[in-house]
DNA sequence: TGCACAGTTGGCGGTTTTGCCAAGTGTGCT
DNA sequence: AGCACACTTGGCAAAACCGCCAACTGTGCA
């Protein structure tokens, strides 16, 4: 693998690695709601505010998200799009695979 | 939050957590061709086996991919296929994001 | 200028991840 | 049974991550 092709995964773990975090989560979906402030995240995640804003600076490190500073407060966008529509795929297959797990056990309790 | 609510952001950012490192990017991108085999998988990334086979346990445990053992081998192939897409998505996006940064720097150079 | 508020950064303990080696399981072959 | 091969698991040290407190920067206002 040559240098270009590790660095493009490289960036693209950055992105995974972004997301993988329950609260970070849960602020990129409200972000997909429409932009907030640090202050309305920080009541919703229920962390110290300087929790959330290294979470924040992560998700903007990886382009998750954009930030403007508008007068005392900094308001934060969602900027990949993309992601809104792959939670609802990963949420739609986790469920699926749920179902499948629990047939599964279903069938086997029958059986015995 | 709910207790419901936080369990399946839990389980989402399990499957971002598993997708967050480089070597288990280029495994999934490989399983998106065709399922492979440990050995090949092994000889794609060039880590020892047992590390490897730990990353695929890992994507496995997210719901990311499937594995079945056919004879001595064991081959893994894809089970979350929505993935194949969100990458593109995401190395789009991204390439979007270093020209926008790519025309800020060279716009920068030519008022200075 | 002084103060309050919004947010970021540094740093510290505690937890999790990572990758290798060594040892263990499962399978096919003779 | 004995052996080679394919793969997984245990364990360990190094690295990364997490969340809080404390200290710092930036903004608006009196």
């Amino acid at each position: 693998m040559d240098a270009k092709t590790l660095a493009r995964y490289e960036a693209r773990s950055q992105v995974f690695k972004a997301l993988a975090h329950p609260s970070r989560l849960l602020m990129v979906d409200e972000l997909t709601k429409s932009e907030r402030c640090v202050c309305e995240l920080t009541a919703l995640v229920g962390s110290d505010m300087s929790t959330v804003s290294k979470h924040l600076s992560v998700l903007k490190a990886a382009g998750v998200v954009h930030d403007e500073r508008r007068g005392a407060q900094i308001w934060y966008r969602l900027r990949m799009k993309c992601v809104t529509k792959f939670f609802g795929c990963v949420d739609s297959e986790l469920q699926r695979q749920a179902c499948e797990q629990w047939d599964l056990v279903h069938s086997d309790t029958v059986s015995n």
